[in-house]
DNA sequence: TGTAGTGGTTACATAAGCGTCACAAACCTG
DNA sequence: CAGGTTTGTGACGCTTATGTAACCACTACA
């Protein structure tokens, strides 16, 4: 199974109209696109092509959107695969069904085509590392490398210039551990010399910054071996 | 029993034609395969020889096919092992069913040769990491090195440092005894002192670790030996 | 030349993990 | 069964890793 060159979406969304002005876009953004009508073609696809990322449809025959957004959360193969949720729902409590599924964005339609693009760039960054990066976002947490700012949830989060790079290099492979060294040569760079205790420091001033108002940490120490977000 | 060098993979068939054609093609990638002509042998084989992943008929005489996945993704200690399942049936309905219960992977009869043993190498891949930094599977158990994280079925577990080396150093070669001299060498370091003795209270609290709700202990202790995973 | 913001280091407190021992339990061998 | 050996395991003291506050140094900028 070869890796496709170009980054691969899979449509899944039951309007013939709808689907295809994504399509068109998508495709034009430079995008393979897959189409599937239905949740169970859906789920299909993604076992046998393994897109890159799904933009979903909520409203579905049969299985619905946020079902298949659940099914393949839970697999172990499929859990990676960066799902967008459209719907034309825009009462909190889906929003938050939405993501609580595991969905990693949620638009509401009408949308415009720009940001929905824009998200879909985003998440693949996040997903394949291999250019730089506009926004990455963990849980609740986005990072938005061009205009240097951190959001948690709605709250625009202020932090120190150390703290931002450190962050960002954490969300570029959110869970992977990081080495104290491996830190200090990403964020402080590879040949300055500072104690390996710095690190400690300024995870903590993340942590507290991170948690403005007594949030879950999303920072994970592992003892002997270093740090990790998640 | 010694750990198989090959990968292990086991065919349920009843139509003998059709399981020989499998049996040879797999052999020919260079698996060892076990064959079962129904259901109750298949599960039978399962519990015997553990096979690395199972490439199971939907329908067969008694229990069927998809009945046989329903168990063994039920039960803990399989529910692990990668299935892929083949069918004659293209329904859509089916498909889905297939997926439900828990099957990783669906082929449709007619199917073509090449590309069931590429889905059969994909399956592998995913539960038999060769190479280091990906992620260790034994029965329920996952290990991810990356992350430095231990799941048992959906559960995270807690270990600390030296268990989780010690772990990864049984996930490597499940079934392979390992002396506590080896183990000394390869998880404490070349030329530390410590008290083989000292591997033995590791070992229990590797144990403890690994069943903090009594399922059962995946460690074996070879008297005169030393330890091994399975 | 203040002043505010940031960064690195140190020191100390605390938590976590480690290794050893001692005794109990299991096992083997006659 | 007796005697010896191997393994399981709780307890305990000790070491080490980590969290964190405090401090001083440096920079930028008005």
């Amino acid at each position: 199974m070869a890796a496709a060159e170009l980054p691969c979406v899979l449509v899944v969304e039951d309007e013939p109209a709808q689907r295809e002005v994504l399509a068109y876009n998508l495709e034009a953004e430079g995008y393979r696109v897959l189409r599937a009508e239905n949740g169970e073609e859906g789920l299909l696809l993604v076992n046998e092509s393994a897109p890159d990322i799904i933009v979903l449809d909520w409203m579905l025959p049969n299985v619905s959107g946020i079902e298949v957004c659940r099914r393949l959360k839970t697999r172990a193969e499929t859990r990676g695969i960066p799902i967008i949720m459209l719907s034309a729902r825009s009462e909190e409590v889906d929003r938050v069904r939405g993501l609580e599924t595991g969905a990693d964005d949620y638009v509401v339609k009408p949308y415009s085509i720009v940001e929905l693009m824009a998200r879909v760039r985003a998440q693949l960054r996040r997903v394949r590392p291999s250019s730089v990066g506009e926004t990455l976002q963990f849980s609740d947490i986005r990072l938005d490398a061009e205009s240097h700012r951190v959001f948690r949830g709605d709250a625009t989060l202020k932090l120190g210039p150390t703290e931002f790079r450190l962050l960002a290099t954490f969300m570029e492979k959110p869970g992977r551990v990081w080495s104290r060294e491996q830190l200090l040569d990403r964020v402080w760079g590879r040949d300055i010399y500072v104690d390996t205790r710095t690190v400690d420091v300024h995870i903590g001033r993340l942590r507290k910054a991170l948690c403005p108002n007594g949030e879950t940490d999303p920072l994970r120490t592992v003892r002997g071996a270093g740090y990790a977000l998640g």
